[in-house]
DNA sequence: ACCGCCGGGTGCC
DNA sequence: ACCGCCGGGTGCC
């Protein structure tokens, strides 16, 4: 094997985190052209963005006609669904309304008088409308056209009204001829109802949809290919087996059948004469620590060419024949390893492209060189840093290629990455494409590739909707587009219906294989995990601490309860989080609360200076903050002069189709592109460590260490985690390890790779006199991050989001971790602390409840960041 | 389109 | 006839 990572491996050492380039030195246009934007930010509105189509409740139903069919060369069935497509641009009529059928293709138009109402209520999004052809798809001039308008309750009226004007009134359907996603039996067989689930039916079986896929078909095992240099566990050849079993697929895809020399499609009725490709890969959606990394290389290596492996070359006759013990292998190997390497050409793409977010990437590459056999050549290229390889062929001989969403997602528009065809696709932690409307989600989906894949532990985190990013990039016919999957998924399952529900199942288990850290395999276990177990330790401050805390709270409460007078919460949010940080921080060590000035802002320096320091407040609270738009996690931050902080892509997006009047989407201040301020690059974080005051120690201080201590004398080889969202607090914990004797390490989000390593190296190492503590900031590394020397977890302090906090201490409790793992979480009592556990187990219950609770709007997002404050602060 | 619509040709019975 | 009626030309938006 050989890594052609010179120069990119290097930038990748020194590299910290993917958000810390600094991007402020770019003009917006500047900025636009590094993500290829352009093209993007302007694309045409697909009909039913999230909003429209969740609340939607149908309206009623409208018989109408599309015209025009000799002009066009699209052909539906009857009962196939269709598309209705504005097309304001239309020489003849601006009001023109296309139609057209499952794949795309134009069949007509709607007739003019009728297209005039629609394009209203199109334009306006005051309806969604859907058609139908119900008969007459052989006409050669017209045909007739079902329509069901669906939309807000509140926009109902106006809908009526407007086709009132026109001369058009709604019939209403009784709801069960309109809840089936099909679109055949809604018209030809009205009588049966759909059967209704509740909501509670429907949340459970929605929370199952991912469990019980243990199918037959999947637990057959398959030996790995010579090459991969670990033995597979059983439960991952059954992963092997079924890769590769998806990737040789001859099978039609689900929902289509072969009739009449046509293939349909059941669901929209739609047929086609070319047979549909089944798509040539899946979701591996195995729990953490099962091995999906592993599974691939193996994937790769196994089904490498032609669906056969690849050849173990340079291998020495004597080791040949212990491995087979038969001649003629040796003879097979290289007869194949030649016709291998001819077979390589532009239409038979070689390379695997693999792409993961950063933190995971040197685990990639320690995966690779783990798990291959040293005698194998296989050629790997790590595409990233400024300095990789812009030469498309050399990148196509390579036999994996690895790089990071961000790199795709810059390099989306100029790239190398999607001019290429990849013979396979893989997407690591493919749940960071389950947001459309991102970047790195167009840039996936734009990818060419024979195969694809998406690894992921967690398939669907709040909503059906997340779903759909992951189909679209498996290219799974016909739910590519948004509306098919729309209409034949997700709102049949969203309203209830059974058989909606059944699909979205049967979907499900075609195309995922998912084992969890529980699931059995043969009667046992998959994997067997030590026990895991959380104690909550309450601190008591002592009365100069609590005095101080008395004092800023009372202060901070009288500030926001102001705003909560004023009903300016929202636009203070950056100096509400700044109390509650101040008092987290009070909870710790009152050193860590430094005062922040809060001069009245005069020059545009200072009023920068100002919003830098908010924005740093926000991002380094902690607090896990979402972007209010995309509502994920920050990409790119950028602060508003409202102080409200989003992803620089987002809100540019938002200015860009808000022009000229953009408006912040938290408080409706004006925005200009101009005015927002970046993060700016991480300083190091020495400058306010070394504020040379004087060590004191504080309780919770004291509290760890007489656990520390206590622990050392039940057992001195015991290695701990504490963890932190404070790094200062973690130098302040220094001082008192150094003077009881303690080694201990270190591990921070800002350190660079090498040192990362060179600390969990370290500290995973077993030998007496290595580290027995790591010093480790909450967020810092990864999923891949394996700590599992630590048996025992110190949390300092409580973090906003729990599943932060479980993530850190998945980074012990993992595979390979041989002893109980025990936590302990130091809150002090009666303050901000014991207020956030009432949000963590809110938090909780709603993730639990994952499909009841639908993605939140904007309105809603912020009503929520109310409650927390309230619940916060005391109010 | 085996329609509708348009507009030119036409005009007592 | 500033009409009716006839029959050819014509046809999405």
């Amino acid at each position: 094997m050989s890594f052609c990572r010179d120069s990119a491996w290097k930038y990748l050492q020194s590299a910290h985190h993917e958000g810390d380039r600094n991007y402020s030195h770019y003009t917006s246009h500047d900025f636009y052209s590094q993500f290829g934007l352009e093209d993007v930010i302007c694309t045409d509105d697909i009909p039913g963005t999230d909003e429209d189509t969740d609340s939607a409740v149908l309206f009623g139903t409208l018989r109408g006609n599309v015209v025009g069919l000799r002009y066009y060369t699209g052909v539906v069935n009857n009962n196939e669904m269709v598309a209705l497509q504005r097309e304001p641009n239309n020489l003849y009529d601006k009001n023109a309304v296309k139609v057209n059928n499952v794949s795309g293709n134009q069949v007509g138009h709607i007739k003019k008088e009728l297209a005039a109402p629609l394009a209203y209520i199109m334009d306006n999004k005051l309806a969604i409308v859907e058609g139908v052809v119900p008969y007459g798809a052989k006409n050669a001039f017209t045909m007739p056209v079902q329509m069901s308008f669906w939309g807000k309750e509140e926009n109902k009226q106006a809908v009526l009204d407007k086709l009132k004007v026109h001369g058009f009134k709604l019939a209403p359907l009784s709801k069960s001829n309109w809840v089936s996603g099909r679109a055949g039996p809604s018209y030809s067989a009205p009588g049966h109802a759909a059967v209704q689930m509740t909501t509670e039916q429907l949340k459970s079986e929605f929370d199952k949809l991912f469990e019980d896929l243990k199918e037959d078909d999947k637990t057959h095992e398959m030996e790995e290919a010579e090459a991969v240099g670990t033995p597979l566990l059983p439960h991952q050849k059954q992963a092997l087996a079924w890769m590769v079993s998806r990737e040789n697929s001859k099978e039609l895809p689900l929902f289509w059948e072969e009739k009449n020399n046509f293939y349909y499609n059941t669901l929209t009725n739609f047929a086609e004469k070319e047979r549909p490709e089944n798509a040539l890969g899946g979701i591996l959606a195995d729990d953490m620590g099962l091995g999906k990394t592993l599974a691939t290389i193996a994937l790769i290596l196994t089904n490498f060419h032609d669906g056969k492996p690849l050849p173990v070359e340079n291998i020495k006759r004597d080791q040949l024949y212990k491995v087979r013990g038969v001649f003629f292998v040796f003879v097979f190997c290289t007869a194949s390893v030649q016709s291998v390497k001819k077979n390589y050409s532009e239409e038979r793409p070689r390379t695997t492209l693999i792409i993961c977010p950063l933190s995971v990437l040197s685990n990639w590459i320690d995966q690779f060189e783990q798990h291959i056999r040293p005698d194998v050549h296989l050629n790997i290229y790590i595409y990233y840093g400024p300095d990789r390889s812009k030469d498309p062929a050399f990148l196509s001989k390579q036999d994996v290629v690895l790089t990071t969403y961000n790199i795709l997602a810059s390099d989306y528009g100029v790239s190398l990455l999607h001019r290429l065809k990849w013979l396979r696709v893989v997407l690591d932690e493919g749940h960071t494409i389950r947001n459309p409307n991102a970047q790195q989600t167009k840039a996936a989906l734009n990818l060419e590739a024979q195969r694809r894949w998406i690894l992921t532990g967690t398939p669907i985190q709040n909503s059906l909707k997340d779903l759909w990013s992951l189909l679209s990039f498996l290219k799974l016919k016909p739910f590519t587009d948004r509306e098919w999957w729309h209409r034949t998924i997700q709102r049949p399952v969203m309203l209830g219906e059974q058989g909606g529900l059944r699909r979205l199942q049967s979907l499900i288990k075609n195309i995922t294989l998912r084992r969890t850290k529980t699931s059995k395999i043969k009667g046992k276990p998959v994997l067997e995990l030590p026990e895991r177990k959380v104690f909550i330790q309450h601190v008591t401050l002592t009365e100069e601490e609590r005095k101080i805390y008395r004092s800023v709270k009372n202060e901070g409460k009288a500030a926001i309860s102001r705003y909560f007078n004023e009903g300016t919460v929202l636009a203070h949010y950056a100096d509400v989080l700044g109390v509650l940080l101040r008092l987290r921080q009070l909870c710790c060590h009152p050193h860590l609360c430094t005062n922040t000035s809060s001069s009245s802002d005069s020059t545009p320096e200072e009023l920068r200076e100002k919003l830098v320091n908010k924005m740093k407040l926000v991002l380094s609270s902690g607090s896990d903050e979402e972007c209010a738009i995309c509502l994920d996690s920050l990409n790119l931050p950028v602060i508003t002069h409202c102080a409200h902080v989003f992803c620089k892509p987002c809100i540019c997006e938002v200015i860009q189709s808000e022009q000229p009047n953009a408006k912040c989407p938290l408080c409706r201040n004006e925005l200009r592109v101009e005015h927002l301020v970046e993060y700016p690059l991480e300083e190091s974080e020495s400058s306010i460590e070394k504020g040379d005051r004087e060590w004191i120690s504080s309780s919770k201080i004291n509290a760890l260490m007489h656990a520390l201590i206590d622990l050392r004398k039940q057992n001195p080889a015991v290695k701990c985690l504490i963890v932190s969202q404070f790094t200062t607090f973690l130098s302040l914990i220094e001082t008192p390890l150094k003077e009881s004797g303690f080694v201990f390490t270190r591990l921070n989000g800002s350190m660079t790779q090498k040192k990362r390593v060179q600390a969990i190296q370290s500290f995973q190492d077993s030998h007496t006199g290595s580290p027995t503590i790591m010093l480790l900031s909450l967020k810092a590394g990864g999923v891949g991050l394996n700590l599992t020397a630590a048996s025992r977890v110190f949390l300092m302090d409580p973090a906003w989001n729990p599943a932060a906090e479980d993530q850190c201490f998945d980074r012990c409790h993992r595979l390979g971790q041989k002893q109980d793992v025990v936590i302990t979480k130091f809150i002090v009592k009666n303050s901000v602390e014991e207020n956030m556990l009432k949000i963590q187990n809110k938090k909780r219950e709603l993730a639990a409840g994952a499909f009841a609770s639908k993605k939140l709007t904007a309105s809603e997002v912020k009503q929520t960041k109310i409650n927390e404050i309230k619940t916060l602060i005391d109010l």
